[in-house]
RNA sequence: GGCCCGUUCGUCUAGGGGUUAGGACAGGAGAUUUUCAUUCUUCAAACACGGGUUCGAUUCCCGUACGGGCUACCA
């Protein structure tokens, strides 16, 4: 049990925007409760009912028992031809195991598998898979501290709670026997669900699937929210704090391993849950492309309305660079929302909230030869004379001073653009003006002109 | 090692017995943008290999190679 992990689930769930109609966390629905701890006693009863149907054993084996019993055999497994060696309810005598359990001994119980048999079921991705019952081992289901394994906690918790379809990764697919097996031995088979198995993400670089450590290796999250292990105190960086927005997440994440069988790529949520069909999913595994993840990332940004990118952006510009009025705030992240592969990108545009007082060293030299022909004094008159709004009237203005005064339009245009953003890229000059305002325009320039 | 699953451009993938094997990301070139970004046009780039089956296989079958998963009182 992770302390925080609930939590860290039913918060990720919300931020990606699926709400369970029931569960912990999301309320209660018919099948309360939803934690494998308070549905402890339940996974013994159904424990009991396969001990008593002679579909599993008590099991004694010490950790020091099973040792020796893996040193005897390079491939040991605990199974039909070598449970005989063990000390569980099969090889000991009915007194002895009554009196270990009443001497309240340690014990597991475990599945009782057949020694050779085909166990055949359907995979909704793969196709018919059939395994041998003497390929697999006899599995413990009830824990010594009386937990169930996952094995039996999740085929009896999906009875129970009338699962329709099981879907997990393809780690899986080992276990899908097992798990038909109790389905078949508790009698429930006739209401077993139907299985699909996904295929793994897989590290980008190197093999071997994803995991944790790859992303901050690599330079992108893999988890959804910053995650802090509360053992080790390490943390795993989150899609959230690196300014993903949810709704790329969601349709990078649904486009590894599954493909709609049209050209489109770009699904909200609701048209993403309009086209899926497991019919799509691909069976081999993807690896991971984070070039294919930013893309998507600007893709929605890029189709944000501006208050809405204004609101998300919020925070982390006040933070940076003073409280923002929200207006402003809104035009000047209109300026440059299709530069924004992330959200927190925009602390990279600090010039449209604060005055520029570094300048490229580069850039500066590349208008130096400005200095002679540009008269600040002149200029400043020239821009208060303006009208502040008008962009389409303030670039032929400024085309109109720069001719008058036989400057190269594109010094001049150099010029500024420098003063302004501090290096020779960014939003159109005239767009810039309006933005920050005569005034403030004026006193950049200036600033800028000064240090040439 | 054993078992299970898989294999189309560098990556994510579409397709499916006869196709110029399609799209997207990334990459190249160009146009627009006075810059950068965007946008648009364009180029390059793939059916792992060997056997069958077939008039014809990238597509079906079998092998090989390679990749992935599992092999815990973890999920």
């Amino acid at each position: 049990l992770v302390p925080g992990a609930e939590q860290y689930v039913i918060d990720t769930l919300k931020w990606v925007g699926i709400e369970p109609n029931e569960g912990a966390g999301f309320g209660d629905g018919n099948f309360t409760p939803y934690r494998q701890s308070d549905r402890k006693d339940s996974y013994r009863q159904y424990a009991e009912q396969l001990l008593k149907a002679g579909f599993a054993y008590y099991a004694f084996d010490t950790e020091a028992d099973l040792e020796q019993l893996k040193a005897s055999h390079p491939n040991f497994k605990y199974d039909a031809t070598t449970r005989v060696n063990g000390k569980n309810s099969l090889t000991l005598s009915e007194n002895e195991v009554t009196l270990r359990l009443e001497n309240n001994e340690d014990y597991v119980i475990r599945i009782k598998l057949p020694a050779n048999e085909d166990v055949k079921f359907y995979d909704e991705i793969r196709g018919h898979v059939t395994v041998n019952t003497s390929q697999m081992d006899d599995k413990v289901l009830l824990k010594s501290d009386g937990m169930p394994t996952y094995h039996l906690a999740n085929v009896c918790d999906d009875y129970v709670m009338q699962i329709s379809h099981v879907i997990r990764g393809e780690e899986w697919l080992p276990s899908a026997p097992l798990h038909v097996l109790l389905y078949r031995y508790l009698g429930w088979e006739s209401s077993m669900p139907k299985f699909a198995h996904l295929p793994i993400v897989l590290k980008p670089d190197g093999n071997g699937k994803l995991s944790k450590r790859d992303g901050d290796r690599l330079g992108f999250p893999v988890f959804p929210l910053e995650w802090t292990d509360p053992k080790t105190g390490e943390i795993s960086s989150g899609y959230k704090q690196k300014g993903y927005l949810p709704e790329a997440v969601i349709n990078m994440l649904a486009f590894l391993g599954w493909n709609p069988g049209t050209e489109q790529e770009i699904f909200s949520k609701e048209a993403l849950i309009e086209a899926f069909s497991i019919e799509h999913i691909h069976k081999a595994g993807a690896k991971f492309d984070f070039e294919k993840a930013k893309w998507f990332n600007a893709e929605y940004i890029k189709k944000l309305p501006n208050e809405e990118l204004a609101f998300l952006v919020k925070e982390n510009v006040s933070a940076k660079f003073g409280k923002q009025d929200e207006t402003y705030l809104t035009r000047a992240v209109s300026l440059i929302k299709e530069r924004l592969v992330f959200l927190n990108d925009i602390e990279l545009f600090g010039y449209l909230f604060q005055a520029t007082e570094k300048y490229d060293s580069t850039s500066l030299s590349k208008i130096s030869n400005i200095k002679e022909s540009f008269n600040v004094d002149a200029f400043e008159s020239f821009l208060q004379g303006q009208n502040s709004a008008d962009i389409i009237a303030i670039e032929t203005s400024l085309k109109e001073f720069a001719a008058n005064n036989s400057i190269k339009v594109g010094d001049m245009m150099k010029f500024i653009r420098v003063s302004l953003v501090g290096e020779l890229s960014g939003p159109a000059i005239p767009d810039l003006i309006v933005l920050l305002g005569i005034n403030e325009t004026n006193k950049r320039i200036r600033n800028c002109f000064n240090q040439l």
